[in-house]
DNA sequence: CGGAACTTTGAGTCACTTCAATCGGTGTGG
DNA sequence: CCACACCGATTGAAGTGACTCAAAGTTCCG
């Protein structure tokens, strides 16, 4: 398995130099399959690599004192999984597959010697800072919309997300959450979840089951929410820099 | 005007050369001072440059379709304002001041070129992945604690943050913020906020009045909310990289 | 066929909301 | 020096959205 995934979604956040190409390429990683639903990282971990998604779908997460839990990222195809392990030697959080995964293993002195190459390190900036704007607009949902608008709005990021990468076929797509963990993510009951669920299903905006949305409706859905994607940065056009 | 602090919120990711140090002091920096209450960059705004405040608090929000406005972070003296211009040619959200703040402006292809240097293009990377692992948990905060505990982790972190840059005599600090703004941070109603307030005076935690927080109980507090810091990456400490 | 995990539904309760009014401090003009 | 307006803080009361508890229905898999 080879760095590819990774090489074109860094290419997404700006021109990757032929040399920075080719070391990439020429790097050979590690990679392994992970079962769905294992938490391959948890919270205090001490990490000796970082891990990159290369195929299938997985969540950043915390269990709070409490024993309640929070999603608070979909880690897709690509993604780093665990940049932040580079500052702090053990994970803040706990990231888990949702499906069968493959993962591509980085060790951490590869991974610093990447970053003394401008292009890569700004690549990777610019990544963070993207995952930066999807997580305060996440703030946003919790704290200001009602439970249905919640979940017509992550269902919409989702969307997006999903068909940038070439993962949506007739408005449909795998999204392999129980309600459970939707309502982890959107800080709702699990009764509560199914609830909204249903009002959404009843509006004929879409269907969610066994782990498959399907959009009957995005325009109707983006409005129940007032979506707007210009925080998911999708053009990927960038200024200088 | 120089850029003393924001080179000592870079050191504290990774030492700074002694080259890239020379380089980001001859670096002569526009500054202005800017009125409390200024919402100094607007979602939408195009911009040619970039700010780090130098001095004072601000806040970043955005004001949803509903005309509901969510706060999605503070910043502090020494932080990028808005980094993700990098990435965007408009703002994907808007800043405000929250008192008297001092702000310094860099050019975007000035950044662009310190960009190029690598040990400044991690320490950005270092700082930001801090910044999400704070949304992460704010994110979480929204999510899973009830009122009277979203608002004790709030004070908790900003103790926390405001200590380790000098800012706390006497367990008190200066907390800008009206009711109404606290409100938007946590996702809550002004008279529900309020009440919440009350609810931690009357535990003998805290008093807040007219901007300034003092902290009576520290150890309470971050009982209230099962508090852990490890988030914040306080230490400075970093493995390799 | 049996069991486990997930989904669905109903009922009662509570946290938080909205509405509405009052109170206190501060600045301003007469 | 007082009257007035304004803004933020405070409080009470009523309404509701989301929660918890409880039970039954479904789907999937060994």
């Amino acid at each position: 398995m080879n760095a590819e995934v990774f090489i074109r979604k860094l290419e997404a956040f700006g021109p990757i130099s032929e040399d920075d190409q080719l070391y990439l390429s020429r790097m050979r990683l590690e990679c392994r399959r992970i079962a769905a639903g294992k938490p391959f990282i948890k919270s205090g971990d001490i990490l000796g690599h970082v891990h990159i998604l290369l195929d299938g779908f997985a969540c950043r997460y915390k269990v709070l004192g409490s024993g309640r839990r929070q999603i608070s990222a979909f880690i897709l195809p690509g993604d780093f999984c665990d940049a932040h392990s580079l500052i702090l030697k053990a994970a803040d959080h706990s990231i888990t597959t949702l499906c069968d995964c493959a993962v591509a293993y980085v060790a951490r002195d590869k991974l610093a010697e990447m970053l003394e190459r401008p292009g890569i390190a700004k690549a990777l900036l610019f990544s963070s800072l993207i995952e930066e704007s999807i997580l305060r607009e996440w703030i946003g949902n919790l704290g200001q919309r009602n439970a249905v608008q919640k979940m017509a709005h992550l269902f919409c990021e989702m969307y997006f997300r999903m068909k940038i990468v070439g993962l949506v076929t007739n408005n449909s797509f795998e999204l392999p959450l129980s309600q459970a963990e939707l309502g982890d993510t959107l800080g709702l009951s699990l009764v509560h979840t199914n609830k909204s669920l249903r009002k959404l299903r009843e509006q004929n905006l879409l269907t969610f089951r066994s782990g498959k949305l399907h959009v009957l409706d995005i325009a109707g859905l983006e409005k129940v929410c007032q979506f707007s994607s210009t925080y998911l940065h999708l053009e990927g056009g960038r200024p200088s820099g």
